[in-house]
DNA sequence: TTGAAAGCGATACCAA
DNA sequence: TTGGTATCGCTTTCAA
């Protein structure tokens, strides 16, 4: 009775075939071997040509282990992210495996789902493969994240949100001004009753609500009994359930901010059912850009941030640095800014407009 | 002038620290080091506190590139997957990540944008790493995507779809059959008149569409004008545009089956837009059971599949098989199947459907 | 243009 | 319990 069994790397069968094997089959020495597949240029037409033979077919595939161990190029640039089930993060990756990958560099991502001590983690086991560069979503690591970031000696660069003291290089955004900005951009419409919603509250959207509250205080609003927190991821449904709990508190809340799109597609859904009107009786407005604020009825208002440009930069950066024998660039901090879109869940005639503004 | 430099592994001021150096802080040899660190209770007392004192001190990580190369055990599952945009991946790549991660693997996520070429590299690059398995989304590989697989000599999960011929080990589910499921739902609803919307035309839509023409042909049912397709990316605007033709042809269409869940959005949108009442004029089901799907008015029926048990058992086998020293599991294919969920977009009164039946 | 020797940073195996 | 030595697969000098 023969048991199936795996040939891989950690069992003992039939081996892949390594670099030497390569050159014993084409009757070369192993260093040959090597150049015929990094520099073709230098090596001798017949050469290559014997070897390019015995590549194919003993299947060999160069071990990058070795050859990173050997070298001390890795080609691993890590990039840790908060989230995936979250739309915002697949524009930025592409963005940066589009400049990375094509540049020989093989991404490593990790996916730390928001948990500071997942980020710690994997910030050590990243580290453990020596990427060259870093890329990681946020301002906000722990003393320790940073401490492993800084001692890494690689270029770390921290993207999404801005800072004053950033690890090394920083792209992002300010969530403070575009919270505000969102509030303010709510109130020239005539609103005055304007609520926030919020779930989740990771740092950057904890900033959307400061800017919120530092907005409300600045235009003399009250935001007494307009704000609904919900600490557990947030997803489309619960925005409904968040709008529930202020229109029990607040029956003329007239205007509504949310700290993200999927908490803004449910309140669309949730004033559906109960026959509300978006934008005549609410307005909406929702933060990212996602895919379906275009395609809702209405279309969704919403504060659209500049993901792709940020892995875009960030990426290049790293080439950049990594190329030029590990200079500094000269930029070493970017805000990306941020725009309001405005759309159908917003509209507004002109003279509405005006008339809330005055029996507000 | 100074010039701000890094010290990365790739540059040759302050490296990072090694065995090595760690052993001569102590005052050991670098192997008691190693033990130190793998197997400590192999170590006496005192000398695990001096080499944990200069591990810290001198923030040591080790070189896991190394570590796999000397081991023969890289610890590294490769995963490959169409896409992250996709919010079916999401569900997925977590459960492989919660079984692999605390199991000590890492996971190297590749993600070929449903384009074959990309894929044969991606596979490459991947064995490039020597992983001790690969899972991979799909059974239709390139035939030099398959070579490569095979040769690799590590144990190979096909997921999401399911096929005679598995390269290695196999769980999925029958797309076609899930389409055919779908049509015959609708049918007994009372519908006839069915069209099908679909967009991207993997292979696993693509099953889906000759599931729903395969039905519709044993029912008895013509097709005619009732079928958009449109190669492009699906996204839940393209499901609205699609509908539209499908109207513009059979405008008493009263059913729709979409390819996926976004498109079926859309048509809910658009219906939304013409005042067509879903489902009282229009009958909608989607696919994948995606998270807006309960929060939409009215919520979305859809096809489910088992995302999250197609990625643990993947998972969980792979574990199996390098622990048990790289035997083939008993069963090597599973067939997770699929269910229907009927909610608010297929809701119909008995008599109406009696009634639709009769008058069709 | 080609090859020999040394080494990348760790682990395995065998001695002490 | 500790250490020496060979080795993993490849690249980087440096010589021929």
């Amino acid at each position: 009775m023969k048991e199936p069994r795996y040939s891989g790397v950690n069992l003992n069968s039939k081996r892949r075939a390594t670099l030497s094997d390569v050159a014993r089959r084409a009757g070369v020495s192993p260093v040959t071997v090597s150049r015929a597949l990094r520099h073709p240029e230098m090596v001798s037409e017949d050469l290559r040509q014997r070897i390019d033979a015995a590549v194919r077919l003993l299947n060999y595939i160069p071990n990058h282990l070795a050859s990173a161990l050997a070298s001390t190029r890795t080609q691993i640039v890590g990039v840790i992210v908060p989230s995936l089930t979250n739309g915002v993060f697949d524009d930025y990756l592409g963005a940066i495996q589009d400049v990375l990958n094509p540049a020989g560099f093989q991404v490593l991502v990790s996916n730390v789902r928001y948990s500071d001590q997942l980020e710690e983690k994997a910030i050590q086991t990243l580290l453990g493969y020596h990427p060259e560069a870093i890329i990681i979503a946020g301002v906000d690591q722990t003393e320790r994240s940073r401490d492993l970031l800084r001692h890494s000696g690689v270029p770390v660069v921290q993207t999404m949100d801005i800072t004053d003291d950033p690890i090394d290089l920083n792209i992002g955004l300010d969530h403070t001004a575009a919270g505000a900005a969102a509030v303010r951009y709510l109130y020239e419409q005539g609103h005055r009753k304007i609520a926030h919603l919020t779930a989740r509250a990771d740092p950057r959207a904890r900033r959307r609500h400061a800017g919120y509250q530092r907005a409300m205080d600045e235009l003399g609003l009250s935001s007494e009994g307009l704000v609904a927190l919900q600490p557990r991821p947030s997803d489309i449904e619960m925005g409904g359930t968040l709008f529930a709990e202020v229109l029990a508190r607040v029956p003329d809340v007239s205007a509504v901010f949310t700290c993200n799109d999927d908490l803004a597609l449910g309140v669309l859904f949730e004033c559906q059912r109960r026959g509300i009107r978006v934008p005549d009786d609410v307005a909406v407005i929702g933060f990212n850009d996602l895919d379906f604020c275009v395609a809702s009825v209405p279309t969704l208002s919403t504060v659209s941030t500049e993901r792709l440009k940020m892995g875009t930069w960030a990426a290049e950066t790293i080439l950049e640095i990594v190329r030029g024998s590990g200079k500094r660039p000269a930029k070493t901090q970017i805000d990306v800014g941020f725009s309001i879109l405005s759309r159908g869940s917003t509209a507004v005639a002109a003279t509405k407009a005006e008339k809330r503004a005055r029996t507000a």
